[in-house]
DNA sequence: TCGAATGTCTAGCGATGCTAGGATTCGCAT
DNA sequence: ATGCGAATCCTAGCATCGCTAGACATTCGA
């Protein structure tokens, strides 16, 4: 049985590292960057390695999505629960966003850019996505304001986010009026 | 010269022959399946032309990206005026633009999620982009309240347009609800 | 009418994601 | 300890991608 057990662990081991080399990878050198030839290379198996652990090319950046879908939720609730009441809680949640965003492009293009065959509207949707949700709602629910539904506040607020993230990465808003904007969007869209 | 400029005319017409394809079989079947071979091929014409009128495929992109952004342009713009006052105008703007986004989806790719090659930031962006920011600008600067820079304020209200769209698109946040989250934006974000 | 210039195509390069099939190694029963 | 079956891994290759060199045809100007 042992036998059987260490090999298990070792393929887990080896599907980690196969995902930790991807996005090492990508934020490396981006995602053109990231290969099947160059990715077996580096964790120095064969090609067809990869496809033992994942169907394609897809699923590994999904599993790359998914590895900072879950980090993004604990940023996002760590900087939530350092703020004091629900005015710096937003703030805070929101420059945490876009501070993770900016630090993790590559992941944040697997999360919501590439396409990593992820199911995301139905219930199928992988846990580690739906609990991000539930990360930004915890903070977020207690401000949409009388009448409005926290969940549809939060798509709001959050597509408000995404959109800052994408467009300051592109290049299209500077860098330096982040925290202008935040404040704007925190000030108007939340009800304190 | 009657006859060059018959072969200079015949020449744009092959461009926006090229241009037009391309948009029609993304929008078709993805921009996975403009692929140089296809495109030469719906044209009637070998795969070099396409590389005597664009640097790349990057570049195609580039020019359906171009052209999207001319007719968002001019969506926004009469959307806006056939509104009465500035709440129904934002609201108007926003529809239109969302709107625009859900039916050429591939076009709205081209503009924001895929690499046209565009330069976005500097000063050599081209026009029609400039110009499609200045359409927002138009009628959000009005509604972005004292002491706040109307630049910044339409920056953060086409943010959180392009988020919507783009999580939407996505399958992440149910069409039918758009028109709740648009209302939503509008009363919190415009100052009226 | 003929050389030159312009325009177009055929053929092919390197690289991509992915896979079939053979080789090698390994665990386990004898 | 040994030999066999099975699991594991790699070599080699396919179809397709974006892109380009060089041959071929066509048209223009003298």
């Amino acid at each position: 049985m042992s036998v059987q057990e260490r090999k298990q662990r070792e393929r887990a081991d080896r599907e980690r590292l196969i995902v930790a080399t991807a996005r090492e990878l990508a934020e490396q050198q981006g995602w053109d960057a990231v290969t099947t030839r160059r990715l077996a290379e580096r964790i120095e198996y064969s090609q067809p390695v990869l496809y033992s652990h994942f169907r394609g090319k897809r699923e590994i950046i999904g599993a790359v999505a998914l590895e900072g879908a879950a980090e993004m939720a604990s940023a996002v609730r760590a900087a939530a629960s350092a703020a004091d009441g629900p005015r710096a809680r937003v703030t805070a949640l929101a420059l945490a966003y876009l501070d993770f965003a900016e630090r993790n492009p590559a992941v944040y293009d697997a999360m919501f850019r590439l396409d990593g065959g992820l199911a995301f509207a139905h219930e199928d949707t992988p846990e580690p996505l739906k609990d991000a949700f539930a990360a930004l709602l915890e903070s977020l629910g207690e401000v949409a304001g009388d009448g409005v539904h926290p969940g549809l506040f939060t798509e709001v607020f959050w597509a408000a986010l995404h959109g800052l993230a994408t467009l300051t990465r592109a290049g299209r808003l500077p860098p330096q009026d982040t925290g202008r904007r935040v404040e704007l969007l925190a000030d108007r869209l939340a009800v304190l």
